[in-house]
DNA sequence: ATAAGTTCCGTACCACGGTACGGTTTCAAG
DNA sequence: CTTGAAACCGTACCGTGGTACGGAACTTAT
């Protein structure tokens, strides 16, 4: 396969498979007759990487996914199990930005008489709102 | 009040007000006598930008919701419930990448033989994780 | 009056996961 | 043998929300 053949086998772009060349998640092989030729796991291993994304790895972990030994069952679960508790903590917070989002919008719709609850919650004294938790800014998961 | 006394009170860096300004969310006053003075309108705008932060609302996001009519309860309902919506989406997306994991983690501790059950769900051909939904990999909320 | 501290401003850089571009070489078909 | 498509490679750019840097102007304290 080549290069081109490889990426639509796997349903990314040739830039993609460059990409994650250069981090090294992909090898480079070496130059045949002109063009460099992909195998079969070559492919597989493209897979992989989608598929492990699917689970919300970033491309640093997968590649520490990929590099394990097959049998180390616990150096695999302690990486799921801490990404796990990101999405639970990512989980935690969208709730609670839903549930006072879904309060004011309530609130809106009941109509009563005064500013929109939505308006006010962000003009200070910001209550409802800034009840949240700090973490809610959060960058992570 | 001096940038770097707004700055404190609000509890965030010179230069994210700077980068505030840039993105037109709060305004440059004229230069007093050397040096550019905010009032207590400008913290409260300061402050308003955090907690929509908060709630989830991108700063372009913001922009609009404080752009808007403290009366036009439409259109700041429309922004809430859009955002809901966004957030309910990011939420099952996440569900479905802890299921996937938690599942497979459980799989791996039941120390059944042969290989790692989280490894080999990432190698072809990929059957549980690749069950997700496709939008998994949304970049959205 | 001079040193230290701020402000001002432009610009560059960070993570993250790619996408896009432009120029060169190589391959295959006509 | 020429033409057009791929491959190759380096480098720049995208969005998002900032952070960092560096030099000039200005203010405040000693």
């Amino acid at each position: 396969m080549k290069i081109g053949e490889l990426a639509k086998a796997g349903g990314v772009s040739v830039e993609t498979i460059r990409f994650y060349q250069r981090r090294g998640l992909l090898s480079e092989p070496p130059r045949g007759p002109g063009a460099r030729r992909y195998g079969h796991a070559d492919l597989e291993r493209l897979r992989s990487i989608r598929a492990a994304q699917t689970a919300g790895f970033s491309l640093e972990e997968i590649a520490v996914l990929l590099a394990l030994d097959p049998d180390d069952r616990t150096a695999a679960r302690t990486l799921a199990v801490t990404r796990i508790a990101a999405i639970d903590e990512r989980i935690a917070t969208l709730q609670a930005m839903r549930a006072a989002l879904s309060n004011l919008a309530e609130d809106c719709a009941r109509g009563e008489p005064g500013p929109c609850p939505i308006l006010a919650a962000f003009s200070p004294p910001p209550q409802e709102i800034a009840a949240l938790p700090s973490q809610t800014r959060a960058r992570n998961v």
